[in-house]
RNA sequence: GGGCGUAUAGCUCAGUCGGUUAGAGCGCAUCCCUGAUAAGGAUGAGGCCCCAGGUUCAAGUCCUGGUACGCCCA
């Protein structure tokens, strides 16, 4: 026993109201000032290691509320396992390079495009883009702050770092050695404006719907049976990018399909059988001639436009297996230059590969028509000119989904460009196996949309003509022959010069030439840079510079035991990361990855700029505190699934929980302090569990319950179902226990009741602290702070994680309470739907229930107290004919055992007269009954759902076979009890507006009008008086320092005047 | 057009192994309780558990098809 703990009370105060953002700002504080999370990770050294990678976020624009999401979940799992005894490092890390950078950065020079960029000069350009990088590394650092996020800021890897690019080069040298880093000329998405290829992942940020025109244009045959004369047919093709018209080099037909001639009486035209009608509509038949695609092969037609040149023979019939008769006519227009089935086709003819579309997107100049027009303006005017020449078959506008630049949001060309690809469809099977392996959750992804994914796997067009970037380690020398260079080092030996300062970028890389290992020749460097995913896939190495630097430390951490992101990545990050892990170790580099579902605007809609619907992440972490955005993120709604953020929803947690939470504890706190004082040195002056009273053994049997649910739902990673859990067991602590033990508290320790009260009480709220910091990391370490031991941690999160005390767990109990509180309910319902409100005694309840008889006198008499009766008897103790039977089949016993029959026995059940069955059930233990074909069956009282009803004269509530009925009679004596509650309330609030403290005594004198007040405040004086902490409780006019009260309704006044 | 997901109260969402009065929170209304509480309790708006088939003694739950919405891709 402490000496000095009647001075020096046991915990600091806490107080009703709390300012949860300006906690958290104190919080803060204390964890930086003492290094906490440093200490988390030096105490954990020697554990085992549990690897989590962090996703780089793009520093490219400011962070948002979104960002927060992934960020909640890459730090409670952490601080979930470090609790676990797992050391967990985490690092931090900074996606710098790509287009989105550089796109930001032409915007701000005012640059468009990239000749621009060349005239400002690549190296300043560069610069440019590494300053705008560490600006908004800043905006992230403060959010990751803010949050808890607790992340190692101080040494995070940056994607920029020399370190890093050569780790990234030696990855694609092994990738090249192995024979996957191929050039290959492909069609490929570019963008005009960008003046770059988009990857796959890109594309598919981009589409857009919008509204193109769709033609149907005439092509007259020049060759084959229906060509020559007056009534020559024409071919008629369908496209949506008239623009591509211009370079038409062929038409392909499937050979299998039927083509017919069709006329109007006027003109004859070529379809497929299967789109006669969809294609020309009314008033067209077919003449009857057909013929199958390969019928009409080599057949030639009259180009749509004579702007470009052919040098060799072209526009004939070609066969493409590609073609289906679903829309359009079933003849293809075929322009190799823009599409890559009619690059394929095309070329198998051996037609040119013809493109009158520069790089920027424009006709060459020299066209007719449309020189020097951009791809897509060009469509009006060619359109224009089908019609005038009489080509134009039908024009309408045509609603699609069309890709777009994600950045800039100009149409994509589909471009014949040459290009740097990883053949990642060599690898496919290892990916599928290295994804059969892997542990997603949500399960779905797995096998649906990831696994689709894979399934469907194409190679990874690596290469960007762009200058932010990782540089291709690539030198050609005149002869093509190709050098792959993996380290600066190896650069300096095959330059011949010293090297390992050089900057490992455009335009420095770009100027060091090396004679061809090969031939002797001069090696130049390929022009380009690499797509930025290679670069965060390679982050398990690079972050770390090995093989270079560190070997050692990345072979301790690889692969991860955890990832998180968001859904959006499935084509990004989780796939980058889990292709460069199987392409350079044969091994995925993540074993456990979560997924997670959309942040959207309250109003279900995507956060954005134009909407106005953005939610700041610093802001409304000041208005409700970290911890609230936090529980939104882990535990409101789904995390899988697309959730809505807004103030209310936050409200509602900092209400429902925090501030429940909080309560409970100072509610506690509160009392400790009070009087000689409670502190956990006094624990072991508690009854052994065994011993505590009911309540004390059913809140602790919940709570270790609590700490196995929420345990095995964060290992599942399920932080909705931990929070679910907690909010259960939040308020099963506050509003029930709590709110049943209150006269114990205030009762001080000193009686083994209140010892036993202090000590449990006290135990919830340490495992509870526990339980939730990983979600709530501010709040529960302030109070951990007020609440712990001097010889425990100093915070919450270099404590233990709770283990169940299997001990303490008692099923029956908590199922018996639940009954028990079932019946409390039910009764609230009598008294409210009678209108005999809960102050005014009652003399007896009964219930009808199934597990009623099994209850404890104990359990009893928190029912009885609760609902303020006297007295209360099971119901069939009242008298037969009082009460009403009603007997239903149970049906899943039923079922069990009569399968098929169960309708016949149920009806069985409900013909036969219910008090009757009961008398018999109660009587023999079982009753039997006459059931259509079945004859006699017998059914024991488990088959049989009965439930009691009183008649007349009670107030009842029923529900799911139960119930509860209260007698209303009230006698004389009762009803002066009731009065006697009337007044302890008046004297309390009397109390509580006078400012007086809990624990101060009082002197009360009072006068009665009524004889019946008066009467009842003589008969109950002695309990009022120690209700109120009166010392004197009388009759008569009091002192003149004491405060008037009354209550003119009840006929009463009283004098209230604190004691000296 | 394809893949994946979702659909339950006015709103946001639970709903276990298929079992017969389908739940919670929020909001609103009325009332009750209150010396920890920004808390708690009761009642109410009569829920086409999206629709149609099927399996089953029994379907919100399982199967098939469809519709709507969302995401991803063509």
């Amino acid at each position: 026993m402490s000496p000095t703990r009647h001075t020096d009370p046991p915990f600091r105060a806490l107080p009703a109201q709390v300012d949860l953002p300006a906690l958290e700002r104190e919080v803060l504080r204390r964890w930086s000032s003492s290094g906490v999370f440093e200490q988390s990770l030096k105490q954990t050294e020697g554990g085992p290691s549990w690897v989590f990678y962090e996703g780089p976020p793009t520093a490219n624009g400011q962070p948002g509320v979104h960002h927060v999401e992934a960020r909640v979940f890459k730090d409670v799992f952490p601080r979930f396992k470090t609790m676990k005894g797992y050391h967990v490092e985490r690092k931090a890390g900074w996606d710098c390079h790509g287009l989105p950078v550089e796109v930001a950065v032409e915007k701000e020079l005012g640059l468009s495009g990239k000749k621009d960029i060349e005239e400002f000069g690549i190296a300043e350009f560069n610069d440019r883009c590494r300053e705008s990088v560490l600006r908004n590394v800043d905006a992230f650092t403060e959010l990751t702050e803010r949050m808890g996020y607790w992340v190692d800021l101080s040494q995070a890897y940056r994607t920029m770092d020399a370190s890093y690019v050569e780790s990234v080069w030696w990855a694609l040298k092994a990738i090249h050695g192995k024979g996957l880093l191929v050039r290959d000329f492909r069609i490929s998405p570019y963008c005009p404006r960008c003046g770059t290829t988009l990857s796959d992942h890109e594309l598919a940020q981009g589409y857009e719907t919008v509204t193109d025109p769709s033609v149907y244009v005439r092509l007259p045959l020049t060759s084959g049976p229906l060509s020559g004369g007056a009534d020559a047919a024409s071919l008629l093709v369908w496209t949506t990018t008239p623009w591509t018209l211009v370079s038409n080099t062929a038409v392909a037909v499937h050979p299998e399909v039927e083509y017919v001639v069709a006329t109007d009486g006027a003109e004859r035209v070529v379809v497929a059988e299967p789109l006669l009608g969809a294609a020309l509509g009314e008033g067209w038949t077919a003449t009857g001639e057909r013929f199958t695609g390969a019928q009409m092969e080599r057949w030639t037609y009259r180009r749509p436009f004579e702007l470009v040149e052919f040098a060799e023979p072209a526009h004939f019939v070609v066969l493409a297996d590609y073609v289906t008769v679903e829309d359009g006519t079933g003849l293809v227009h075929q322009s190799p230059a823009f599409g890559e089935d009619d690059m394929r086709t095309c070329r198998a003819y051996g037609l040119p590969v013809v493109n009158p579309v520069r790089a920027d997107g424009t006709f060459e100049q020299d066209l007719d028509l449309v020189g020097g027009v951009f791809f897509k303006t060009a469509d009006a005017t060619l359109v224009a000119d089908l019609r005038e020449r009489g080509l134009l078959f039908r024009h309408q506008d045509y609603e699609h989904s069309y890709p777009h630049c994600w950045r800039c949001h100009t149409a994509l060309l589909y471009y014949a460009l040459p290009s740097w690809y990883i053949r990642t469809t060599r690898i496919k099977d290892r990916l599928l196996a290295e994804n059969e392996r892997t542990n997603w959750y949500p399960a779905t992804i797995k096998n649906g949309r990831y696994g689709e994914w894979l399934r469907n796997n194409i190679d990874w067009a690596l290469s960007r003509s762009r200058y932010w970037g990782t540089p291709l380690p690539l030198w050609e020398c005149p002869d093509s022959h190709i050098t792959c260079v993996g380290s600066l080092a190896e650069l300096g030996e095959l330059a011949g010069r010293e090297l390992s300062a050089l900057d490992p970028h455009r335009p420095y890389v770009d100027d060091v030439t090396l004679p061809c290992p090969e031939c002797g020749l001069t090696a130049r460097r390929v022009p380009e840079v690499i797509d930025a995913w290679f670069d965060s896939g390679s982050m398990p190495f690079a972050q770390w510079g090995a093989p270079y630097r560190n070997q050692e430390r990345f072979e301790r951490s690889y692969p991860a035991q955890y990832i998180c992101e968001a859904i959006d990545q499935t084509r990004g990050w989780f796939y980058s990361l889990m292709a460069v892990g199987t392409l350079v170790f044969d091994r995925s580099s993540y074993e456990n990855v979560v997924c997670l579902g959309h942040i959207l605007a309250e109003d279900g809609r995507k956060m954005s700029k134009h909407l106005g619907n953005i939610l700041e992440p610093i802001p409304v972490m000041e208005r409700h505190g970290a911890d609230a955005l936090r529980w939104f993120m882990a535990a409101s709604g789904s995390p899988w699934a697309p959730r809505r953020v807004g103030h209310a929803a936050l409200e509602e947690i900092v209400r429902k929980v925090l501030l429940t939470y909080w309560n409970t504890a100072s509610f506690f706190v509160l009392y400790a302090r009070a009087g000689e004082g409670w502190d956990p040195s006094r624990a072991a002056e508690a009854p052994p569990y065994a011993q505590r009273p009911l309540l004390d053994r059913w809140v602790l049997a919940e709570l270790n319950r609590t700490v196995g649910e929420v345990d095995a739902a964060l290992e599942d990673f399920d932080t909705a179902r931990a929070g679910r859990r907690l909010t259960e067991f939040v308020d099963d602590l506050s509003n029930w226990y709590v709110r049943r033990s209150r006269r114990r508290f205030w009762g001080g320790a000193a009686t083994p009741e209140g010892a036993a009260a202090f000590a449990t009480l006290y135990e919830c709220l340490e495992v509870l602290t526990r339980l939730m910091a990983p979600i709530v990391p501010f709040l529960t370490d302030y109070l951990w702070d007020v609440l712990r031991t001097p010889d425990a941690p100093e915070s919450v999160h270099l404590a233990s994680w709770p283990q169940v005390r299997t001990e303490l767990l008692d099923p029956q109990l908590s199922e018996r309470m639940a009954l028990a509180r079932r019946l409390v309910e039910l009764g609230r319902t009598a008294r409210a739907t009678s209108g005999v409100r809960t102050r005014q005694p009652l003399g007896r309840a009964v219930v009808g229930a199934a597990g009623f008889d099994a209850l404890s006198p104990e359990l009893r008499e928190v029912i009885a107290d609760e609902l303020n009766v006297a007295e209360l008897h099971p119901l069939g103790a009242v008298g037969g004919e009082l009460v009403d039977y009603t007997v239903k089949p149970n049906f899943r016993e039923l079922g069990r055992r009569f399968g098929k029959q169960t309708p016949k026995v149920a009806a069985a059940v409900g013909a036969a007269d219910p008090a009757g069955l009961v008398h018999r059930l109660r009587a023999d233990g079982s009753v039997s009954l006459t059931a259509a074909e079945l004859g006699e069956v017998r059914l024991e009282p488990g088959e049989l759902v009965v439930t009691e009803q009183p008649r007349e004269g009670w107030a009842v509530a029923a529900g799911a076979g139960e119930t509860l009925a209260l007698d209303l009679e009230l006698s004389p004596e009762l009803v002066r009890a009731g009065l006697a509650r009337e007044v302890v309330r008046l004297v309390q609030d009397a109390r509580k507006s006078s400012g007086l403290d809990i624990s101060d005594r009082v002197d009360v004198w009072w006068s009665a009008a009524d004889k019946e007040l008066r009467r009842a405040l003589t008969d109950f004086g002695p309990d009022i008086a120690a209700e109120v902490l009166a010392g004197t409780f009388a009759e008569g006019p009091g002192g003149s320092d004491a405060t008037e009260h009354g209550d003119p309704d009840l006929g009463l006044s009283f004098r209230l005047a604190r004691r000296g």
